[in-house]
DNA sequence: GGGCTTCAGTAAAACGGTTCCCGAAAATAG
DNA sequence: CTATTTTCGGGAACCGTTTTACTGAAGCCC
């Protein structure tokens, strides 16, 4: 063994003979070198009122000789007992997080309410669908516990230094929302069921999706295509899920599939869809969009433009599948609103440029408040529950419908 | 002062009267409870291998029943010398690195890479700016450190618990770049400028810049528009900056400002506009958007096309600013790309739905290989620096100038 | 100049785990 | 039946800080 026992001191050798062990200097390699103790220098850094200036100089000025760069965070954090970080976990997939718009904003509002307590915002994304991706090499590390048989998401739950989650958007039974309630720490849940007891914040999805209905009911359209969000997440197990590379084409909506709806924005907006083209005996022509990109939306409406001829408008779940709706429509040489009307769920900053009508709701806003509805239960408030209105814009992506 | 001096114990009264200490359950107490060592317990979580089933499967169970959800990921991060996640810094704004869709794309990238080694994404944004916000009330605790006078951001560097850091386009000389530096771990620098023995990864910057630009020129066009990202961090101590609320129209840029110039990619791309520019013979108009938003963007462009009609085309720096010159467009009446052509940068995925011309970047590649070359240093690798290609894209925002 | 209150700094116990390394028991070999 | 190997589990040091007293030395007051 090479432990290195370096006699008691000598000062005239390096102690590191060339490039071997370049052990990390810690507090106590200063305190160590200034003949102070441990904890004085950890005051240098932490409570300079307890210390001499003169002394919290030499130590400052020591440890930026000797390369230290301050007290490990994390030794910190263990012995302090908060990790200054809280868990972003969003069960939908990584593209679903960061290719929408409105899940940007929803972060960047969430960080900011973060930000003003020196939190950090750690994200934890859900394991991406098999996808392209060639078979990594390495793989290293004993992973097979056994009966647990984490699927690696919830690991990374449980490995998660922080001191708090906030879960956007799960599906419900999600394994992960789970796994994030078995932590036992502060929970704020976003966009997604409800669960007794959790700090909740959400959006009235059905008042918006209804409007967004209404508003094209009373346009006159009794044809409405609706391009949906996923349903929930892709079961891997079975065959079911959205049929893929079957007979059917993409996005149909097999009663199989509905079967599985568990996103709860996505089934609030759709019943709400429904129940307002039942009222007015409209008919509706679902289809699923697996992944919330302009290009799926585009590939679905056109599929449903074609299939279905009689449809004049279309009710989209998000704005940016509205957006490849609207791109669909210009393909196909079709007026908007003149000969389709589309109308998005979001509205999204970019929406209003394209004149896109829109449910509009406080996205960024909706992030501070889970934000600070966490920090509030850090500091051992009460879980609250707030639901966030939504309003309908009217722009120019829909209109009466011809005759 | 009232400094609680409790009797040296007094073991009849439960300290707490009734609810308070609900001390968390560490592995010991399960250790305790199954009269086992802790080493045992610890094993049943990270080695299921070294102790039997039964004892294991006894070891959950008991876990299950005391409501202890696994190892502590501080302490266990602590001992084990890995803190399972990389910091991600920003120096820009949170806007702008949430409001546009290209750094979400980055992220989400880099989230793919760091995911596939079940490392964590911890995202420390530099403070906003003095922006709207209520006076906090509380800010608790003694935070005067004296000299050190850490901007907070940098603090929050200082204080990540991380094993290596994303540098995503900090400006030159920035107080975060520095306090990342000398942490002294591993460090990817994406989109800014390089540091000598450094990894980074960048794009062609000029080359995109410069054949948008020639672009345009081949078209005709020769009074040119620039919308600009930013050129550097506000000033907060100099009056200096963009002239905000002056008798300057926002956006101008002086020649202090220029002097400011300290975000690289904005730099890059600026010089090779007016380097193509130059070698026409074209003129070029600059303004600066303070924020990478589409409502700036228009509002310069509806100031540029007012105060200066002879321009016919926009050379924009991001895809985000292309938008809002588009809908600046609009608002004048002038069709595009009849009267106005338009060429942002980046290809976010919603500009072809909008049939604007842009210099495409591969985004998310950049994220995941940012990721993956972290993870080669993480892992003793050597620092690789990697210029990724840009293209341009010509679509319908683009046409030759009318006579 | 003695008691009393600051001041500066310290010793040592946590914080909650992980991991070598070592024994004993059980299994296998000879 | 003994020698050897495996299997199962434990002992204890250690990861790098923070923090709660506590000590000695000054300073203060009359």
């Amino acid at each position: 063994m090479v432990r290195a026992s370096p006699p008691p001191s000598d000062p005239a050798m390096p102690a590191q003979p060339a490039v071997s062990p370049p052990r990390r200097v810690t507090l106590k390699d200063i305190a160590r070198a200034l003949k102070v103790s441990p904890a004085t220098v950890s005051n240098a850094y932490n409570r300079p009122d307890q210390l001499s200036p003169q002394l919290r100089a030499r130590i400052l000025e020591t440890a930026l000789a000797l390369g230290y760069s301050g007290p490990d965070p994390l030794a910190s954090s263990l012995r302090r007992g908060r990790a200054g970080a809280i868990g972003v976990v969003y069960d939908a997939t990584l593209s679903y997080a960061f290719a929408d718009p409105a899940a940007s904003l929803f972060l960047g509002g969430l960080a900011r309410a973060l930000e003003e307590q020196s939190l950090g915002l750690l994200l934890i994304p859900s394991p991406q669908r098999p996808g392209p991706q060639q078979p990594g090499p390495q793989r290293t590390g004993a992973q097979e516990t056994s009966e647990a048989a984490q699927p690696a998401a919830t690991g990374r739950v449980q490995s998660a230094s922080v001191d708090g989650f906030v879960v956007y958007s799960a599906s419900d039974g999600s394994e992960l929302l789970k796994a994030v309630l078995g932590r036992g720490l502060p929970v704020v849940l976003v966009d997604q069921s409800q669960v007794e007891g959790v700090a909740y914040i959400g959006i009235d999805d059905a008042g918006g999706a209804r409007a967004a209905a209404r508003h094209l009911l009373d346009l006159g359209h009794r044809q409405i295509g609706v391009l949906s969000l996923e349903f929930g997440p892709p079961d891997p197990g079975e065959q079911t899920g959205p049929a893929r590379g079957t007979e059917q084409p993409r996005g149909t909506v097999t009663a199989e599939r509905e079967a599985q709806l568990s996103y709860h924005t996505t089934a609030e907006r759709l019943r709400a869809y429904r129940e307002a083209a039942g009222e007015a005996g409209a008919a509706l022509f679902v289809m699923e969009a697996q992944d919330n990109t302009p290009q799926e939306a585009e590939t679905l409406a056109l599929e449903l433009l074609r299939s279905t001829p009689g449809v004049t408008a279309l009710l989209c779940m998000s704005d940016v599948l509205a957006q490849g709706a609207l791109s669909a429509a210009r393909k196909l040489g079709l007026e908007v609103p003149g000969s389709l009307s589309v109308v998005g769920f979001d509205d999204v900053p970019s929406s209003a440029a394209l004149g896109l009508s829109s449910v509009h709701q406080p996205t960024a806003q909706k992030g501070e408040l889970a934000g600070r509805a966490l920090v509030e239960l850090l500091a051992g408030g009460a879980a609250r529950e707030l639901i966030l209105p939504t309003r309908l814009m009217v722009r120019g992506s829909s209109g009466p419908v011809r005759e």
